[in-house]
DNA sequence: GATGAATGAGTCTTCATTCAT
DNA sequence: GATGAATGAAGACTCATTCAT
């Protein structure tokens, strides 16, 4: 396992193909010829097919975490981060559709033992937001009776569903960017404390 | 091609072995097994094994959507509606686990070909968020500078992604109807009017 | 097996169908089907797929070897014999195209187990050649040097690959009863003795 | 895919089997145990299982077709053509049985659909027999009213049943030579015109 | 390391046949 | 006898994975 280029080359071709087809419908040989690699090249960067998928989600959702985690530590109000959340997390989207449709789809329906080593960069993900929330609330600027692990998935799952239909849609009518600051802007309003609401605008 | 009751059986096996493991993992003869069926009386109420699937979605969503139309239509007061909604819709989801599974999971995944059967169903549930919302624009009780097209995806998908942790993890941690009430307050506030703010608790 | 009717019904779908498709790409469900019977009945009247096949030719081609005995019973001259076999011979086979597609086509590919069924009425057909031709030499019409077994499949082979191409061509080009007087004189002129030569036309 | 060898390795099983079998009987595993080669590996090399009786014929037959044409070429005399047309056939036959069984056979029993690509060498083959018969009738030694469609067949028919009854039979008691030998005589001294028979023996 | 031909386990689907009504 | 829903054995074909070159 030397050539780190053809491992990338392979991982990409792969985002490709399984964004296309969708994890089952996508053919190995498929994924080798779109990285000009032969089929069994594959094997020598990678385990199996799933461990395409692993490897892929480790890895490209592992630098999206890393990221978020950067670019929200430029922002010190919690409820600004939360904008900026939304606004990142759809502007990734809209720049990296293939590997969106890969994370968002294959998510959820990849077999329970993959879920397993899926779900770790995600949960870290989803961490960001749940931070954020128990940090808007010891500072007093988010409602005390909201539960952060409830907060995160609701505001992930409200960008996420938005993302999948502008992924999806050949259209793309409404604006992606407009729809996070919507998003984000009900969040804001809905979670912040009454305190919070006489000194925000 | 008689036995009503037959159909169901099947269309009842496949929910729990379609939640199990997955469209692309599960096995047609398990489906049969399960239903306590020959294998090949499943081709005699469906065409395929996509066609269970489809058919499964029309059927079983469609119920769905009647029942909540019907449970709106009980509410006056758009923003209650929306409280109702989310109420309903987790309480769906945590009374038919294998069901929420697999319209949740498998609307993602499908094969494109599928998702064109798969969505009308769909849209139609979404557009029952968006009639509140519009209507709760025109009674002055939703800030109007929201578009319903992106509210209904942000509220569908908050509840959503709540209703798949909670299906899929096993110890249930927060109360589901707990969760309800949180996401639906927040998108409440979050979307209400200056003026609607001054008449509610 | 009471109803002698039911049972020609049966046999009378099943030629058709064979013709159609095959033998083996013939649904039983389908003969079934065209004879307005339900698919149980027929294996009231046929052991299976095969005995339909082999009760087919028996019958029907039993029938055509009846008549064609009779027929040349009426004919004293040998070498009319051979020309009225001829002309009865693609006569049949324009009268009844789906029976002589089955005869002719499916008499050589069924499986070896069935040919033993069918042979046995084929054989008899052959051999009213057969007879012409001995008889012809003892009467010493036709030429002694001739062997009456390949002779009788010489001109069955003639006249059936003749009526193959007719039956199958759309555009029947050529007169099936031209056809059947230009083999015939073939094979009269061909056969006969140089005595039967000079009294002959 | 590459190996030739292998394709013709398949091929020849194949003609083995469904010499044996008949093709619907045939399994594609069979062949491919035949060949010493796995099941999937005929899937490298044909489309499909009628893909392999359609190649088969094409080029088999293909070969046949060549070989029959050179050799009737060196020959001048259009009726010892003749006679040399169904010595060859025979030959071919007696030497290569399986071969003869499958085209013999299937040519009849395929589908509809295989009957278009199975069709064109046969009726280039049979075209060979045309052709002399319009050059015999040119230079005067075949009569003039038979028509060379209807000879075609006729010749064609008589040998091929022949051929048939011979691979069939499991005692052979009919020389094929010697049969093959007077159909042609009969056929020559039926086609031959009043004054080809003043010239020739 | 790279290749891609070969493998063969695994699955959907068909359809002749049965049997409860 | 007649029905036709149900059965389940059987087979074509796919495709992830291997391994000789």
């Amino acid at each position: 396992m030397k050539d780190e280029n053809k491992h990338q080359k392979i991982i990409q071709a792969a985002i490709k193909v399984f964004a296309e087809k969708g994890f089952y419908n996508a053919r190995v040989s498929e994924i080798a010829k779109e990285a000009n690699v032969a089929d069994g090249t594959i094997y020598l960067y990678f385990k199996n097919k799933d461990d395409i998928l692993i490897s892929l989600f480790e890895e490209e959702f592992g630098k999206i975490v890393e990221n978020m985690r950067q670019e929200l530590g430029k922002e010190k109000d919690p409820l600004e981060k939360i904008r900026r959340f939304a606004i990142m997390h759809l502007s990734i989207i809209s720049k990296q559709q293939h590997l969106a449709e890969v994370l968002g789809v294959e998510v959820r329906q990849s077999s329970k033992f993959m879920k397993e080593y899926i779900n770790k960069p995600f949960i870290e993900y989803l961490n960001l937001i749940r931070s954020v929330v128990i940090e808007g609330q010891e500072r007093g600027l988010i409602r005390k009776d909201l539960t952060p692990g409830v907060m995160k998935r609701a505001l992930f799952g409200a960008l996420d569903e938005m993302a999948r239909y502008w992924v999806l849609s050949a259209k793309k009518k409404h604006s992606i960017s407009e729809a996070a600051l919507q998003i984000s802007d009900v969040f804001i309003r809905g979670m912040m404390s009454e305190e919070a609401r006489k000194n925000h605008p």
